[in-house]
DNA sequence: ATAATTCACATACATCTCGTATATAAAATA
DNA sequence: TATTTTATATACGAGATGTATGTGAATTAT
């Protein structure tokens, strides 16, 4: 135990200090991450050499194994990065419709741009579930699948959609507008095909109301 | 040239020896992948070591790469051979339905068990994609999603299905079956989330039918 | 039938990469 | 001011891939 005074003054210091050391660990973190975005949606995961990574910031492997334990911890902190970033965007393109049916068809429209970005494909699409595994088990609990999964809830309470289970209808809208994209993005011209997977998307998804149109 | 009874001669004895060569040859081709299958599905392709792979069959190296090129090379040969397998098991299940409509739905159902086996997730859904790239680019064309474009395009025909690009939509419709079998795989209790993975299914699906029942 | 040539596969090597074990220097604490 | 943490760097060891070269059997040609 001590007094007041000796705590107060512990605080301070620690508060100074660890602020300091807590604050160029976090941007040595954010260094490192923001570099392997680019290494991994150039090069791949598989090709994509720690050393060069690291270096590009001005660090060494050293900091990356002790951040984030190996390469896979990276790689996962990476994907959940932009996984967020996904999720957020979709959340708002959903926002800005109609209804929240219409929310629905857009936050679908959305995915499948956004997986148009090489950075979002190959890392999160293509080398995600290759070296974490399926999406739901992923540490970031894939944010994406998730705020497709509450719509989904929503419309089915308000009964919009027909009573199938949330967490398929999520994973299934969500595999096909994903897989979709990953074929405009394949496409000698996805200008063309694009609005075609959009349009198809739409009509598949008309399969889960309540009332067809 | 040469006359009659020489080239006879010649055809003989080549289609004798070339034989055995060949047949050698194939029969190591075939030694190869079937290793590889096992070791692609159990330790995944990164980790997966060629000097194990090759050693396991009685080879070495040198005929994985004289017949493959490289370690990718494999792998695409074995995930051409899997996908055949698929394709065809698909076109069964979906031929044995009564109308072209249930023959859809059975294909797609067929799509999602047949990628609860470990082998077909880990290789053709997993890896695959992640070192091959979009399946429409692989060699082997993916067999899986012509099935289901050819399908698809009767049905526009026939007009039973909505006027959409038949691409996107067998990309959409194998993208939401084979996601899902990946969620139904990784779940706690496969057995009983399949069922709701294929009732999503039927349901999504319904929303291309021209005339929704 | 024999000599020459192919070629399928094996062996040896060079390079790269990851992960760990150790070292160090700055920072936090006492 | 001395001591202890700890975030990062350095050094090292264990594979793995791909290539370059060797070799012996199979095939062709004379």
């Amino acid at each position: 135990m001590s007094n007041f005074r000796y705590d107060s003054y512990v605080m301070l210091r620690r508060g100074k200090v660890v602020k300091k050391r807590a604050q160029t660990m976090a941007q040595n973190r954010a260094k490192l991450i923001s570099a392997a975005r680019v290494a991994f949606a150039k090069k791949g995961y598989a090709a994509a050499s720690m050393d060069d990574l690291t270096s590009a910031v001005g660090l060494t492997r050293g900091a990356l194994y002790h951040n984030f334990g190996d390469k896979r911890g990276l790689l996962a902190a990476v994907v959940d990065q932009i996984d967020s970033e996904m999720a957020s965007s979709a959340q708002q393109a959903g926002a800005q419709a109609g209804d929240e049916w219409q929310g629905l068809l857009a936050e679908g429209a959305a995915y499948i741009e956004m997986a148009l970005d090489p950075e979002v494909q190959r890392i999160v699409l293509l080398d995600g579930p290759a070296v974490l595994g399926d999406p739901s088990q992923w540490p970031s609990q894939s944010s994406c699948l998730q705020v497709t999964r509450q719509t989904v809830e929503r419309l089915i309470a308000g009964g919009t959609m027909k009573p199938v289970d949330a967490e398929a209808a999520a994973r299934l809208l969500n595999g096909a507008a994903l897989n979709a994209a990953l074929w405009v993005a394949a496409s000698t011209s996805p200008k063309t095909v694009l609005p075609k997977a959009v349009e198809a998307f739409r009509a598949l998804a008309g399969g889960l109301l309540a009332k067809p149109d």
